[in-house]
DNA sequence: TCCGCTGGTATGGTTTTTCGTACCAAGTAC
DNA sequence: GTACTTGGTACGAAAAACCATACCAGCGGA
């Protein structure tokens, strides 16, 4: 598959390029990837805010649990789509921040913002 | 907010449009209507071959269930992204087919795959 | 009469997600 | 010595998603 596919190729060839990619599409694991109650929320938020604290973040997503915003914080970090930098001090401070990774999911929210003004009301 | 603002645009005023937005950014639903272990792969198959009978769509997505299958379609039809035609014959004859709204989730596969493409190894 | 065909529904069980609550370390301020 | 701070972890319960199995209607064919 090009990598390089534009859009007019990929709209000509989808059902080819899904046929014969069955089962290896990028789309499910990216899709999985923001999956889950939270996740975009936090994207949203470091895309409003950067960096921004564990406890920042808990406020601003309220009514979040400890447990709830640390996993998905985990899972984003394991995915490479956020940063987390831990400053050694007392009390902790630790920093979170998008990734040049998770930046470039910025076309896909386009893409999707596009969709959704004109198909949501 | 602006429903032809340009890539561009939306770049430049990205933290502003999703401040202004909180809790009204149609990212979220979407991501919630693409949600579930089947929905995205129906999704695939209807844009590989339009329409398909509902025995089709299970042996090509085997081994899923008939409940998976038919709660899955109902919440695509729900959300418009699917049309069920039904004949009344006997046996019964039901076919799928993306709706206009479906197909035009292709740009954002389209982003989603761009995406992969460069992340996903 | 009995079987098979299709597109499901009904019911109950299992697994995965999410939530609520309690707790911790280590320093600082009082 | 007591209370307060931050960024979590641990544990169990509740809720949601998913799955397996059985069953149905109604016609055609043997």
């Amino acid at each position: 598959m090009n990598p390089s596919m534009t859009y007019e190729e990929f709209q000509r060839r989808v059902s080819s390029v899904l046929l014969t990619e069955k089962g290896n599409c990028p789309v499910t694991p990216v899709v999985q990837m923001l999956q889950g109650k939270w996740k975009l929320q936090i994207i949203y938020e470091l895309c409003i805010q950067s960096p921004m604290r564990f406890g920042e973040l808990k406020k601003m997503l309220t009514p979040i649990t400890n447990t709830m915003l640390a996993n998905a914080l985990k899972e984003l970090e394991g995915d490479g789509l956020v940063h987390r930098e831990q400053y050694n001090e007392i009390p902790p401070r630790v920093e979170y921040s998008l990734t040049e990774k998770g930046k470039d999911l910025l076309p896909v929210f386009y893409a999707i913002f596009c969709w959704g003004m004109k198909y949501i009301p």
